[in-house]
DNA sequence: AGCACGCCGACT
DNA sequence: GTCGGCGTGCTC
């Protein structure tokens, strides 16, 4: 037997004539495959478009799979691809596209750029909701086509007459005067069977059409009031320079640097006023974590037709929302990172807010950057893409200032012109000296919390680190309680008061709590001896719960809340929203917790912000730790005095003369950007150089070693062969080097551009899988090198 | 990615 | 003898 292809090709039994008045279409699955695959379409389902899903047999058992439509085969195309035996289309699944043109070419950029399936990333485009149609309904609705009298003996019974009498008062005659059938048999006061009957002897038709049936995701109550801001004349110099480019209507980029509450929503609403007046939509990202209902009512109250996007609304709101938008019915899309897909028709401006955000980056393939996307939307749109933030990123400010990709217009100003907040470095390792516990609360915060108190004024305490306690150790023998299935020390959870105590059963361990991975979430009970040495074990660190407790206790009367995610494990978001309600209402008087306070929230009286421990995020070995820290000191700072009452912010650190809390505490922006890029310039880091992660994932160490050593064999031959300006570190194994019983370890990749980058990434792409076979992950513009 | 095929060791 | 583990290759 013959193994030369050609020959087959020569050899099919089909001649190529049998294709030619059929259509070939070019699918992508969402499976790792990284190719397409061509298809035949009967001419019954022809045409088919680019962006419709079709169901296609694929493998050796012809499962039905479903398929994007990405292209239509020409007919060189077509002939080149007959040296496959082409399958067969089974149905179409979609009556319109999902995906416009501009969707489907932002789709290519996705996959080519982040180095990702065109399948996965069309998968990721559009909601599983819409994908699923959840939510629709279809409604029926029921008119009569008999002239007959109501008396007349084919109307078989009373319930009979009764509907047509019924159809008859109501004058639906014909399609366009139906009534809906539910409320129809309701009203006769009878179940669908003498319907049916009626429908059978065609005394009535029914009508079927599609809805879907979800809540308003913005209650109606809230809708259009327009108030009338004036702006301050650095606002107005920022919408006179946006104004100018969204006339222009070419591709171009702002970056909107203004401090927090230098009134950077009220620029993004007169932009987006500008854009409708041109008959065009707007889409605003925000972080997800930022998406409150606040800021979703402020743009309600703005604009009318306005469709919103996030996690937190259901699968029947998020397909509702979505053809919304698709249908031309919404001019605003308000949402988190994936909005950028929203499919509005005539995009005439994307706005991101928090630009900084390092939640834009999606952790899952594809590993996109929604900022990045925006401006790659944008640019295939012909849109205007306006980047805000207080503390921009140094990609962002160095596209500005020195790469001139991007208009830089500033807000230097709070709005009413208030005074930043004051700040208070407090060195915490005097604090500690002599004490045998480590306290989390110094006596300066304690007093101004006390202070704060007696005005009945408001304070929020952050630290960003969940649990009671962040580690569980021996202080004889110095071991650590680790997960069992990833590398990270466990953290500590007190339980609820009332549990069930598990020293009674157990004996040795200790009572009301356990310790929790917060990567595996899997829950271990926390040993009182050492098992290595026998000795007492303690727990030392800092956590929200630990916080609050201390806090009870220096002062007994204050009404203390504590906001994390633990916290809102129970409760979710309602329970969320209902605290910040009781705090805004002036029932809480401090607030505890995480990250989650740093975000946009508004609260006049809240006059104090405590900073409990500013070092956690120095802690963390990434190179963007300094510019983490200072976003979110500066963040949480803002937090304080926005309204006439002046605030104040005391920041705890152990590491006093870091530069980054320094630079924080003078609200040194400039002066931290430059010795921050200095660093980066010096270290080939973002964002002069660009960063690739390739991460390799396997359940045993000696094949996920001999797969990275042929994965680094690989990438050293393509650099030398192309002569490319790559540097490679690794393999390393991962900070953690093993989640949920998975060995990791990564490949770090330097490029002076991404060109240069994707050069290599896409020749590796074409490479046979590695051998042994082990999980790999390519991460584009990672975020950390975590 | 998912799935079938086929090559080896462990067992009835 | 055959059951099934895992490594390999293919999918239009």
């Amino acid at each position: 037997m013959s193994t030369d292809p050609t020959k087959t090709l020569f050899e099919m039994k089909e001649p190529a004539g049998d294709y030619a008045d059929l259509h070939v279409i070019r699918v992508a699955l969402d499976s790792g495959a990284d190719s397409c695959f061509d298809y035949l379409v009967p001419a019954g389902l022809w045409p088919i478009e680019a962006g419709q899903r079709v169901e296609v047999p694929f493998g050796k058992n012809n499962k039905h799979v479903k398929a994007f439509c990405v292209g239509i085969l020409n007919e060189n195309e077509a002939v080149k691809s007959k040296r496959f035996r082409l399958k067969t289309v089974n149905r179409v699944l979609d009556d319109k596209p999902l995906l416009d043109g501009q969707l489907m070419e932002l789709a290519r950029w996705i996959g080519e750029y982040y180095v990702c399936p065109l399948g996965q990333v069309l998968a990721a485009m559009v909601p599983a909701a819409v994908k699923k149609g959840i939510g629709v309904t279809k409604e029926k609705r029921v008119y009569l086509t008999w002239t007959g009298n109501s008396d007349s003996d084919l109307l078989t019974s009373a319930k009979q007459q009764r509907l047509v009498q019924l159809l008859k008062d109501r004058a639906a005659l014909d399609a366009d005067h139906a009534i809906d059938k539910t409320q129809l048999l309701s009203e006769a006061e009878c179940t669908d069977v003498p319907l049916k009957h009626l429908h059978q002897k065609q005394i009535i038709a029914i009508t079927q059409r599609e809805v879907i049936r979800s809540l308003p995701v913005i209650p109606e109550g809230l809708r259009r009031e327009s108030n009338e801001v004036v702006l301050n004349p650095d606002q107005k110099h920022a919408l006179e320079a946006i104004g100018k480019k969204l006339k222009a209507a070419r591709f171009g980029a702002s970056l909107l640097h203004g401090v927090t509450d230098s009134g950077k929503t009220e620029v993004y609403i007169r932009a987006i006023e500008q854009v409708l007046a041109l008959n065009k939509q707007a889409i605003v990202l925000l972080p997800e974590i930022t998406l409150t209902t606040q800021t979703i009512h402020r743009f309600s109250r703005r604009f009318d037709r306005i469709a919103v996007m996030h996690s937190r609304l259901t699968a029947a709101q998020r397909n509702a929302q979505w053809q919304t938008i698709r249908d031309g019915r919404a001019d605003v899309v308000i949402g988190a990172r994936s909005a950028v897909f929203a499919p509005v028709r005539d995009l005439g401006l994307v706005v991101v807010d928090e630009e900084h955000e390092p939640g834009y980056k999606q952790d899952t393939v594809p590993r996109y950057h929604g900022r990045d996307v925006a401006i790659k939307r944008a640019q295939l749109a012909g849109a205007h893409c306006l980047l805000g933030s207080a503390t921009p990123s140094l990609e962002s400010l160095y596209n500005a200032r020195s790469l001139g990709h991007y208009q830089l217009l500033e807000l230097p100003k709070r709005v009413m012109d208030l005074p930043m907040p004051a700040m208070k470095l407090i060195d915490m390792t005097y604090q500690i000296r002599g004490e045998r516990a480590v306290r989390l609360i110094s006596e300066e915060l304690e007093q101004a919390i006390r202070e704060t108190l007696a005005r009945r004024e408001q304070i929020i305490l952050l630290l960003n680190r969940r649990g009671y306690s962040n580690f569980v150790f021996c202080p004889n023998c110095r071991h650590s309680l680790r997960c069992r299935h990833c590398d990270v020390t466990l953290t500590f959870h007190k339980r609820r008061v009332g549990s069930e105590k598990t020293d009674t059963i157990m004996g040795r361990h200790m009572s009301s709590g356990y310790a929790i991975c917060h990567y595996c979430l899997s829950k271990t009970l926390v040993p009182q001896q050492c098992p290595l040495c026998g000795g007492v074990m303690a727990m030392i660190g800092l956590g929200s719960q630990r916080l609050t407790e201390e806090l009870q206790q220096k002062i007994p009367d204050a009404r203390v809340l504590r906001i994390d995610s633990d916290a809102m494990e129970t409760g979710g978001a309602e329970k969320y929203y209902e605290i910040l309600e009781d705090f805004a209402a002036g029932r809480i008087d401090i607030l505890a917790g995480t990250q989650i306070l740093a975000k946009g929230l508004h609260f006049p009286n809240v006059t104090l912000v405590g900073i409990v421990s500013a070092d956690t995020a120095l802690s963390i070995p990434d190179f963007r730790s300094n510019e983490r820290t200072f976003q979110l000191i500066s963040q949480v700072a803002g937090r304080a005095g926005r309204s006439e009452k002046s605030g104040s912010v005391i920041v705890q650190t152990f590491l006093p003369d870091q530069p980054a809390i320094r630079y924080a505490m003078k609200y040194d922006y400039p002066d931290f950007v430059e010795a921050e890029l200095a660093h980066r310039r010096s270290c080939r880091l973002p964002p002069f150089w660009r960063l690739a992660i390739v991460h390799l994932r396997d359940a045993k160490f000696d094949r996920l070693e001999a797969a990275c050593r042929e994965m680094a064999r690989r990438i050293e031959e393509i650099i030398a062969s192309a002569g490319l300006d790559i540097r490679i570190r690794g393999p390393m194994p991962a900070t953690i080097s093993r989640i949920h019983g998975q060995h990791r370890m990564q490949i770090i990749l330097q490029a002076p551009d991404p060109h240069i980058m994707g050069r290599l990434l896409s020749t590796l792409r074409r490479y046979a899988p590695l051998r042994p076979a082990v999980q790999v992950v390519y991460d584009m513009d990672a975020i950390s090198v975590l």
